[in-house]
DNA sequence: CCGTACCTCCCTGTAAACAGTGAATACTTG
DNA sequence: CAAGTATTCACTGTTTACAGGGAGGTACGG
C-alpha cells in the first residue's frame, strides 16, 4: 500500500496535536512536518519537495507570517502537484472565493466531524476535490451577493483614505497627510459611502475592519 | 486509582475530536460528554451533577448560545465543586479578567503543547490553579492598562446607545427608538467619546466592536 | 482613438456631530 | 442617610459630515 506523505500547518499547537492524534490511527499517512506557520511549510517544500515529494498539505487559514491563503497560492505556483486542504474555522466568502480561484483542493470547516476530514483527505489524494456542504453554500452566497464586488471595486487610493477615516482622522487631517485638498477627501468619503452602501462613518469603520485595513 | 469524570465543550468538532484523541491516552480520564455548546453542558450539570459528579469541565470561550465565560460563571455558581479549565485561542485581557474574577481554575491557550494541557488538567484535579505563562502576562497587562476600567465604566444604557451608534443610526433615530430626547443622546455620545478616550464616531464604532456589542 | 475608470478639485446647501455648561431626578452603595 | 453615579433633559455655539452637482486631467485597454 502506498504511503502518503502529509504536512499539517496550524499555529494552534493543541489543534495540531489533535489532528496528529486523529491521523495517527491511519497507518497510510505519514506526517512529515507538523508546522506552526505557513512560512515553515513553504520553506520546507522549496527545499525538499523534489527529492521527497509531499502529497498533501493540510493548513489553517489564520497563521502568523504566511497565512493559509498565501500558502495555498505559493504551493499551487511552485509545487502544483502537491495537493492542498484548508481546514479553518473561518469561512467568509472572500477567503473561500480566493482559495477556489487559486485552485485549492479542499476546504473543511473546523466544526466538521473527524470522519469528514478523513473523507476529504481520501478524496483529495484520489485526485478529487472536496468541499464541505457549508463551504459550498458560502461560496454560492458569495457569488450572488455583492459583498465581494464591493470590496474589489475600491481603488488603492480609496482604501488608503478609508483606512485613515477609520483611524479617526478628520477630513482635514487626511487632506493634510495625503497632500490633497479637503474637497478631494470629501469626494472620497462620499464615494465610499455610496459604493459600500453604508450610511456614515460608523459603517465605513466597520467595513475598514472587515477589509483588514486597520493594523490591530 | 480514582477515575476522573470530565466534560469537554467546544463548538469546533474537529478540535473536540482532537482533544478526545489526546485525552483517550490517559485511562484515568473518562469523557462523560463531548459538547458543542455551553448550553448543553449547563443543562447536563443541572440535571446530573448531584448523582454523578463531574470533576472538571474543559471549555472553549467562543461558543454559540452560552459561551465559555458564561458557562464558567454558571458552574461556579451552581456547581462550585466542579473545576473549570478554559482552553481558548482568544486571550484578550477582558476575558481573562472576567474569568479569574469568576474563579476559573485554569486557562490554557490553544497554541499550547498538549503536554501543557495535560499538566493543567492534572494540577487542577489536585486542587491547584493553572494558568499558562502567556495568560498570566495578559492578566498583568490588563491590570495595569486602563482598557478594562474603561469598559467597566460604561453603564447599561451607555452600552445600549453605543450599540445603536455603531449600527449607523443617527442621534435623532436613536432618540426616537429609545423614546428619549435628542439632547439626551447627544449627552451620551459626548460622555462615551470622553470616557472611551476616542475622537469620533469611528472610534466609538471600533470600541463597540471590541466590546462585542454588535451582532455579527 | 474612444471609452472607462481613477484621481483630483470645487460649489452649495442641510443635517448632524462635537464642545461646553448646567441641572433635575432617581438609584445604589457604603 | 449621604455620596456618588446614572439617567434624563436643555441651551448655545462651532465644526464637520453628508448629499448632490459639476469638471478637468491622466492612464490604460479595446
Amino acid at each position: 500500500m502506498k504511503k502518503y506523505r502529509l504536512i499539517i500547518a496550524d499555529d494552534h499547537k493543541m489543534f495540531l496535536d489533535g489532528l496528529l492524534s486523529i491521523l495517527s490511527s491511519k497507518k497510510q499517512y505519514e506526517i512529515v512536518l507538523p508546522a506552526n506557520s505557513g512560512e515553515n511549510v513553504a520553506k520546507y517544500l522549496d527545499i525538499n519537495n523534489e527529492q521527497e515529494f509531499i502529497d498533501l498539505v493540510i493548513t489553517d487559514v489564520n497563521m502568523p507570517d504566511l497565512n493559509g491563503v498565501e500558502l495555498n497560492k505559493h504551493i499551487k505556483n511552485k509545487h502544483p502537484k502537491t495537493k492542498t486542504l484548508v481546514v479553518s474555522m473561518l469561512h467568509d466568502s472572500m477567503t473561500v472565493q480566493t482559495l477556489t480561484k487559486d485552485n485549492v483542493d479542499g476546504y473543511v470547516p473546523k466544526n466538521a466531524e473527524k470522519e469528514e476530514l478523513l473523507e476529504a483527505i481520501e478524496s483529495i489524494l484520489k485526485g478529487e476535490k472536496y468541499f464541505s456542504q457549508s463551504i459550498k453554500e458560502v461560496y454560492l452566497k458569495g457569488m450572488f451577493s455583492n459583498e465581494k464586488s464591493l470590496i474589489d471595486s475600491l481603488s488603492k487610493r480609496e482604501k488608503e483614505v478609508l483606512k485613515l477615516i477609520a483611524e479617526e482622522h478628520t477630513t482635514q487631517e487626511i487632506a493634510d497627510t495625503l497632500f490633497l485638498s479637503k474637497h478631494t477627501i470629501e469626494s472620497y468619503r462620499k464615494n465610499l459611502i455610496s459604493k459600500l452602501e453604508v450610511r456614515n462613518l460608523a459603517g465605513l469603520t466597520k467595513y475598514a475592519i472587515k477589509l483588514g485595513l486597520l493594523n490591530e
